[in-house]
DNA sequence: TTGACAGATGAGAACTATTCCTGTTTAATA
DNA sequence: TATTAAACAGGAATAGTTCTCATCTGTCAA
């Protein structure tokens, strides 16, 4: 096992203590496996690599520990969008203002937002970019009345 | 009616056709519902509008649409990440980089990205921005070839 | 106009992703 | 090592979405 490895479950480790999660073999296994792949990985695909260190495992054992990681900032989703479908007419480049409580979705003009600028060196070999959506996330007022912030 | 109501469903009629679109009545609520609405409904959301018009409208009809209108190029989703919930164990502040094909996600360092400038002039009232994310998206290698670009 | 037919609709079954419930097992700690 | 709160496996339940099929309707050529 590298020396990052095991710095990393230590690491881990030490996170579930300071969260107050019991530390089991089977968080263990599920936290490795969504480090280890390199392809944001889905509770399913968690499910499958897990299966082959601990084939007793069950899926809702994988959903239960993922929503536990996720609740406690040990993992992150890559998007706030996950779940239902959602729709929109406007069909010219534009960008969004998301509230990571309720979800609401607003429009901001493209021209509300300076060209994006990077550098290529880390998109992947051969990616074709055709466009660039920003999304500006946080509370809306509602949601931060709501939590007592205002 | 308004005029600009009478104008856009002149517009959608005109689409409908380009496309070879049947034109419905109920294609023409649901797109409606979907234009009339500021808040990025779900297919769920559009059904409870339509059957204020259309009481015997089913929701697989409307799921029907919404997939015909968003294949056609009609309507748009807000995310390409809708659907299975994704995850990632890198904490630090990056971005990404998404095939709209397979939905193969990269990420890309904060660095490479330039710090993004917008005018606070579109944010609603209120919203306390926390973030930004910057998502890159096109076509992957494999995806490019699949579809006989190179 | 009208008639033929491809495509659209409604109803409900089926499928996928996710959450919930229950009895059993295990990690934490004293 | 005994206690106990929390985690586990298995399976039932729910939500979101797609599929199937019988019926109906818009489109287009005559």
């Amino acid at each position: 096992m590298s020396d990052t490895r095991t710095q990393a479950l230590d690491d881990f480790r030490r996170r579930c203590k300071e969260r107050g999660l019991a530390f089991t073999f089977q968080r263990q296994v599920i936290y490795e496996a969504v480090v280890d792949s390199r392809e944001h990985p889905t509770p399913e695909l968690i499910y499958e690599q897990v299966r082959q260190r601990i084939p007793s495992i069950s899926l809702g054992t994988v959903y239960k520990n993922v929503k536990t990681f996720l609740d406690s900032g040990v993992l992150k989703e890559v998007t706030l969008h996950h779940g239902s479908l959602r729709l929109e007419a406007n069909m010219t480049q534009h960008h969004h203002v998301v509230c990571s409580s309720c979800r609401a979705i607003h429009d901001i003009e493209e021209s509300a937002v300076k060209p994006v600028q990077y550098s290529t060196s880390e998109v992947p070999a051969g990616f074709a970019i055709e466009g660039c959506r920003v999304e500006f996330v946080g509370l809306c007022q509602a949601c931060q009345v709501a939590r007592g912030i205002h």
